[in-house]
DNA sequence: AAACATTTCGAAACCGGTTTCGATTTGACT
DNA sequence: AGTCAAATCGAAACCGGTTTCGAAATGTTT
């Protein structure tokens, strides 16, 4: 490995101002500057990023954070939007992301203290259970962080905005003659909860009484299973209702099977409206209508905004980006 | 931030012990190595991974290397499941993973050098485009690599049994009464190419013709408009393939998208069956027969192999794992 | 030519660890 | 008490950079 030791030694000069040639420095004579380049060029110089970071303590690294009870991991299609937005704007900053996990070297430890030990910049979180002990203590920690879909004083947040999405959910099924609207709410999560919230205010803003038979919470694992299960209740409700509002898509997929194996056709006899939009609800029959939001966008601005806290900005921000109504199949007009 | 020195210092004893105690070196006393741990336990020590590296030369990170042309990145089903597969017993053998991309620090370099500057241990290739010259740079040099669907002599390999997955599913085409069996290709890519080979062998094998207009090329990037163009074209044939065996799911749901659009009925006039079962595909309607590959276990397979080959084993090693017909809706048997 | 300002450069300390090798202490055995 | 082996510890060099601050060289002004 070629150090700046070696340069210095080739080109007579120290290995100071060798360092300030990579460094912009300006008490460098644009010859030496020029000689120094050269040569680094020539005997393929590359800087180490460890040796670096131990005297400048900034590694230019940031730790993504993400974790989902569902099992899926990076599987998930919101992970993985939001991570290949952030991911994007992160790199073209000069910064590389690097997974942090609960346990390091074999040994347990908390998320805190990897970040610590890998001495990242910063964090992304994208973690639905904001209960997790080791996730707050990383929250009170003086580390950077912009966390997805929560809700902080401390630190940047960014999230859609989950509830006029679910206004605009309901009253789309509203316009469309439905009156009987249910909904399948995605458990504890701050999402969820602003989901449920947006559903309710909509269900009063239109004068709909809202059927506590015809709201249950699928569990906070946004899976395909869940929704189906939750249907499956929703299905024994003593009045069906004419339309469904799914707090997630994969919960709107589950739906929709429980409801085709019970006889039943979307839409034609129930009504499915999801939420996400995530790539695969396109291609179903009938696709799904739903609300979208733009996971890399979201991606997108966390990362500026985490940046930008790493950078020196003082403030804690928190973004909200819109969401759109897409409108495919799984929804009818009723007389 | 604590250091050994910080700890040196209230016990009384040496950087040099206080390093050794956490290396588990056998010349200290089990008292002192008591003591040094109590008051390291109680300061909060965490040590410091930049300075480790600096001195060991490892870093215990593994650098992630992928990107396919779709530009669907992490979000492809493929990747996601490799990379989640890989995280899990990387993580349990105490490796952290960092993306590696193309330009590092604003700067365009190659991976070669990203990964040198970050002193990665070891990478993982997940890159269809084998003629990348950045990628082929990679392959030249020195650093421990594993290569998903791709071949090599120098470097560990890992795949799926992609011609058995081809041939197994033409002759359940076969099976059930197919003769004009058409063929959807993905490519210039390993997989591609072995897919396709598997589909050439498994007709000579059973007798039937191959009809030239009926193996297309969808792209090399395997996304479902490329499936749907490629059926467009497979749809001008003078005379129709009752059955088409797509190389991918993606390409399976633009093939079938593009029957539909012509109104004919998937399985009732064309049967496909694709390759991969990504996760969405058994939710359409029809249920998509496919081949599938178990994506997981790719991904912890490469990361065994890729450990092996930092932690000292010498050789090149390859490993091809079995792939899996799973029966749904979209095959129909015919007379 | 002297006085002063500006450029250009490098010595040295530091970041937080690891590892070699020799010194010292302790224990075991005559 | 003397000898020898084993156990325990630490000084020092090193990993590859950055940064401060003073010195030397050069240029400018009078």
């Amino acid at each position: 490995m070629i150090t700046i030791y070696d340069i210095a030694k080739i080109t007579g000069f120290s290995p100071t101002t060798v360092s300030k040639v990579f460094n912009d420095y300006a008490d460098v004579s644009p010859k030496t500057r020029r000689k120094i380049m050269e040569t680094a060029e020539q005997m393929g110089y590359l800087p180490n990023a460890h040796a670096r970071s131990l005297t400048t303590k900034r590694s230019w690294t940031i730790g993504v954070l993400f974790n989902e009870p569902s099992g899926a991991g990076i599987l998930h299609p919101y992970f993985a939007g939001v991570i290949e937005g952030f991911k994007k704007v992160s790199t073209s900053r000069g910064y590389d992301l690097m997974f942090i996990s609960k346990d390091i070297g074999g040994k347990k430890s908390s998320y805190l203290e990897h970040c610590k030990i890998r001495g990242v910049d910063g964090v992304v979180v994208i973690l639905p259970d904001f209960t997790d002990p080791y996730f707050l203590e990383l929250l009170e920690s003086s580390i950077p962080c912009v966390l997805l879909d929560q809700e902080s004083d401390t630190k940047s947040t960014v999230y859609s905005d989950n509830m006029a999405g679910s206004i605009r959910a309901v009253e789309y099924l509203y316009e469309l003659g439905h009156r009987q609207i249910a909904h399948i709410g995605g458990g504890n999560t701050f999402a969820g909860e602003k989901r449920l919230e947006g559903y309710l205010h909509a269900m009063k803003g239109l004068g709909l009484p809202v059927n506590p038979e015809h709201v249950i919470q699928g569990s906070y694992d946004y899976t395909v299973d869940s929704g189906r299960v939750a249907m499956e209740e929703l299905l024994q409700a003593s009045v069906l209702p004419s339309a469904v509002f799914a707090s997630g898509d994969n919960l709107a997929v589950g739906a929709m099977m429980a409801i085709r194996s019970r006889g039943l056709k979307v839409p034609g006899d129930i009504s499915v409206i999801g939420f996400d939009d995530i790539e695969m609800v396109k291609f179903l029959t009938p696709a799904l209508t739903t609300i979208r939001q733009d996971t890399y966008a979201l991606g997108n601005k966390a990362a500026d905004m985490l940046i930008y806290t790493i950078e020196g900005g003082e403030e804690v921000q928190s973004a909200m980006l819109p969401v759109e109504l897409v409108i495919r199949e799984s929804c009818r007009s009723i007389e």
